[in-house]
DNA sequence: GTGTTAATTTCGGCT
DNA sequence: AGCCGAAGTTAACAC
């Protein structure tokens, strides 16, 4: 990534017809070649921007851009929609380039978490007499959302998933295989718990001896507020 | 407008709750107090933001988290919704301050501007035997749209808005006061153009004997089009 | 100022 | 890949 500040004014040609006069502002050239334009305030939108896939390459500066104080132009053009954005640099304050690397990306701890979360502190709605062993039991092909007890104090591994989709038993049914192995767990029995669970999926681990558990996200919510108003 | 590229991890709460795992990202820190946090790729949305109004401040850094490498935590909490946003800083591989002043802002170039030259390029919309003098007639107080002759050869200067409102007429007033008082061009008459011309504003411009022409955008570019085939 | 709607929307989910 | 709908939406416009 390429961060320049500089003074610049900027034209923009696509879907509209836009214009920036010169000021002072930020222009962050990323690696998959977008560019952004920000000024000092506002939103996280930028002032003006070009999406990728786009080529950003210099044009000649003419004598009359010249004598108004333009050192640099720099052309910015879409590779598909044949938006254009010119950027008329005049002076740059800043200029650096920096090797970030690939993102990992954003975690949204959205639904899913949450229902593990407040499922776990709600053992018994997968069942009378239930108790939690633990969450994100760690195994050697990945975490068990939950792990838990039932009445009669055997193992149950129960998995949780926002829509159920037989991925979901798959998975499942692979944590069941390794986890029965284990003589000090066995017998391992299986929860399948969804908000939704698809008629295959169902289907699939029904026939596994599986048992599938919806979720109600608000009603589970609803207990949560109930119970735990501490702050 | 302070840049910072930064090894971080990032916690957000608010209306969701989301993880950046650790990784290298550049910090864009604006007067207002909003901070973005970008990857290098991607669209113009930053991965994670907190918007305007917010403060950001260290948090002391617990034994723990040095121990995993933090350096510094800077918690960003939003004024009034009580969003945070919480950075945790391993290493800091670029640090600058810089100096941006208020940005004039995008002008969207969009209808007026087109209104202004297809009504230029066909100046008998606003009368007959009108002749064009010039676009963008600059005085002390700004630019006048349109200045025209007409049919008798006297000045007239034209104020083009997409929606003609009280503001536009009281623009178009003060252009008309200040040209009257240059004897080569007065008398000048004032005209009021728009797409649409709000019933207040036209009481007010006829009161005033501005005369008012409402703009067929469509129309003019069909004139154009017809016209102006030359690309 | 407040509500309503478009956006160079972006983004994810689903068919 | 295309279509539909939500978004920590943001931004402009009407009332």
């Amino acid at each position: 990534m390429r961060l320049v500040v500089a003074t610049c004014s900027v034209n923009y040609a696509g879907r509209l017809s836009a214009h920036l006069p010169l000021a002072t502002r930020v222009l962050m050239l990323k690696s998959d070649g977008s560019v952004l334009i920000h000024s000092d305030g506002g939103s996280y939108k930028p002032l003006n921007w070009m999406s990728p896939p786009c080529i950003t390459d210099t044009v000649d500066v003419d004598d009359e851009q010249r004598a108004a104080g333009v050192r640099e132009v720099w052309r910015v053009t879409h590779a598909k929609t044949a938006d254009m954005l010119v950027i008329s640099i005049h002076d740059i304050h800043h200029d650096s380039d920096h090797e970030l690397g690939v993102d990992p990306g954003l975690i949204k701890d959205g639904v899913e978490a949450d229902l593990q979360r407040l499922s776990a502190e709600n053992i018994d709605v997968y069942g009378d007499g239930f108790s939690l062993i633990r969450r994100e039991y760690f195994t050697a092909i990945g975490p068990v959302d939950i792990l838990a007890r039932d009445a009669k104090g055997e193992t149950v591994a129960i998995e949780i998933k926002r829509r159920g989709d037989i991925d979901g038993v798959e998975q499942l049914t692979r944590y069941l295989e390794l986890l029965n192995r284990d003589s000090t767990l066995a017998p391992v029995h299986g929860v399948f718990a969804a908000q939704e669970i698809k008629p295959q999926a169902r289907t699939l681990a029904e026939d596994r001896g599986i048992r599938c558990v919806v979720l109600d996200y608000d009603e589970l919510r609803g207990i949560d507020n109930s119970q735990n108003r501490l702050f």
